[in-house]
DNA sequence: TTGACGTGATACCTTTTGGTATCATATCAA
DNA sequence: TTGATATGATACCAAAAGGTATCACGTCAA
């Protein structure tokens, strides 16, 4: 019994692969919102923007926590990490690309 | 005959989705190489890596440079621009995070 | 206690995604 | 020229993703 043998090591990407999930991100910066406060703002069900909230909370890119009746769900900064820090290393070849073009116009040549 | 009225503005998101094309991604960064290259190093088959690497080069995350009968896959920066960028508007929750935390270790609240 | 309301949880549907198999085409080398 | 090789292009398939409808449950307020 083992459905998911190889699960992604960086759930933040496919969570934020979503332009409705990354809208959802934007909103909860100004304020943690319940589940139909959120949905107020989409042109979709409850349930579906209720199924991208679980995708964010899975990814630690949202906290969900009980208020009474209500779920407050609020912007959680521990799963940007894992995504910048993988971005992070291609932030070396940046510093090549500039240095290249440096050399290139140093060199005189068209880049 | 509009079958795509509201493309994702940041495709690079979607393409980084995939362990698979975040490997490749880093693959690429040692060398440019070629289809049949890229293929060698996962286990599927070359029509599936195209597939990815047609999905890398439609975000800017690579370009294909023709080279007699091969194709040479090269690691483009300009893709992970987009990224970065949109992923930059959480840096100051961020520094807004720090400044919770050093407020209450200076009150002497448990965070 | 009784409703109304916010949410949990299914079941179901359609489209997209990730993958294979297969064949056609172009190019390089002997 | 001939054959091997690198790729293009399709067709096809199973699973996942994104969405809806629906109903049950817990909680708040009158």
């Amino acid at each position: 019994m083992s459905p998911d043998p190889h699960p992604d090591p960086i759930p933040g990407f496919r969570a934020l692969a979503d332009p409705t999930r990354r809208a959802i991100l934007h909103l909860l910066t100004s304020e943690s919102l319940t589940i139909a406060e959120v949905s107020r703002n989409f042109d979709m069900t409850r349930p579906a923007v209720k199924k991208h909230l679980a995708i964010l909370a899975d990814a630690d890119l949202i906290t969900v926590e009980p208020r009474g009746r209500e779920r407050l769900n609020t912007l959680n900064l521990n799963g940007f990490q894992q995504v910048t820090d993988w971005l992070s290393y291609f932030d070396q070849f940046w510093d090549a690309r500039l240095s290249d073009l440096k050399a290139s116009l140093e060199k005189g040549s068209n880049p």
